[in-house]
DNA sequence: TGTACATCAGTGAACGCGCGTTCACTGATGTAC
DNA sequence: TGTACATCAGTGAACGCGCGTTCACTGATGTAC
């Protein structure tokens, strides 16, 4: 039997979890996550507005579920960005390949980006998102360490917080819209990002560039 | 005759456009910017539901006048850096300067910058946020200018970019509470603080690091 | 100092709306025999 | 291949809620005289 996601009879869409999750998608890229609700994403897909409640409990559920598929997508991203490397790259290739897999997730998967910057949405106590959102900054933290594996534990913090911060900072004002040439044409947005990562990297790798102690 | 806020009679609150703008305040912390509405509001004030209107028009209009605010206490918050600053300060203490009152800003106003976060909640065309907003952005254009006066174009727009985006994502990840050992105790925040500035000034003024063309 | 009056800040009732959640239900599915 | 049946995904009516906005109003204020 097929999957042909609107139905025929009334009851069993089959695949109604996918379709739910696809309307969250829709809804935040049109009117932002606050716009989010189970009626309106059960009427995209199609079905009774009570539908969602089987497969994702409440509101909360719903988006917790979402927020998971992000971190996922995240992690993901990030790791076909190390992919695309030729066999044998340097640990700072490897670093700035993390950037790059972070602002093309943001880029690509608007939708879940977006929702990721809006922690109060979601049920952060929850199992599956604990750990699905555990594992892109993990990557990230590695990839740290590799290119510059004797910092001590200040100068490794101050590294960490510049790389994961600007690449945030970047993707954040990107999506928001915020200084809109920088991201106009597309192709000054990836020559921007690419030099961005190439500073990023550098700050990393510098011997020791933390003096302003105070 | 003194204005005590609460009223005596029940007509003329007196200072009921600052009351309005303070409850905005309380919501965004307790709540978030999503939860402000012009009832809740009014309630805080001590005032009828429908109060708001002769000062701010609608929703959207008190929650621009509320954003317009924020602009303009970042770049007071900017130039208070600034002026901290022993006198004759070479131009990398100033670009620090900058950083470090946007993260100042971010800080102390956090229901301003958690606002400043949502632009799609205010409007974009009011005239008094378009000339506020313009403010801190120029201040930190001047400021990288000074550090670094001969940037070609692409050059220039990358540091801008790693500046403002990191102190940005920096302050954006504390407000939302992300990588919590980052942000306690206090004195280790403003030590990563500084240490980011720090980078970020090492990265504005190194000499060509971008070198990463494809 | 006293009075008349225009202004307009704030009131409160009313409107229509869309929301999340609940609940008894129905009927398609797929398994056991 | 055919039949009985348990499961449970999805239905639709109902609930109570808080919202933004409108609108005729009221009464404090402060100015003109």
């Amino acid at each position: 039997m097929t999957v042909t996601a609107k139905a025929k009879g009334r009851h069993h869409h089959g695949a109604l979890r996918r379709a739910l999750l696809d309307a969250v998608a829709e809804i935040v890229i049109e009117d932002g996550p606050e716009a989010v609700t189970l009626r309106e994403c059960a009427r995209r897909a199609g079905v009774s507005h009570a539908a969602a409640a089987p497969h994702f409990g409440d509101k909360r559920g719903l988006l917790t579920a979402f927020a998971t598929e992000g971190e996922t997508r995240l992690a993901e991203t990030m790791l076909a960005a190390l992919d695309t490397l030729p066999g044998g790259s340097p640990p700072e290739a490897r670093l700035a390949a993390i950037g790059r897999g972070y602002i093309a997730f943001a880029r690509n998967w608007p939708a879940h980006f977006r929702l990721k910057c809006r922690a109060n949405l979601i049920d952060r106590t929850n199992r599956d998102w604990c750990e699905a959102a555990e594992r892109p900054f993990a990557l990230l933290s590695e990839a740290l360490d590799a290119v510059a594996p004797d910092l001590d534990a200040r100068a490794r913090r101050a590294r960490l917080t510049l790389a994961w911060a600007s690449v945030h900072g970047f993707s954040a004002l990107r999506a928001e819209g915020s200084g809109s040439d920088l991201w106009r044409p597309e192709e000054r947005a990836t020559m921007v990002a690419e030099d961005l990562l190439a500073l990023i990297v550098s700050a990393c790798t510098s011997p020791a560039p933390t003096r302003q102690t105070e």
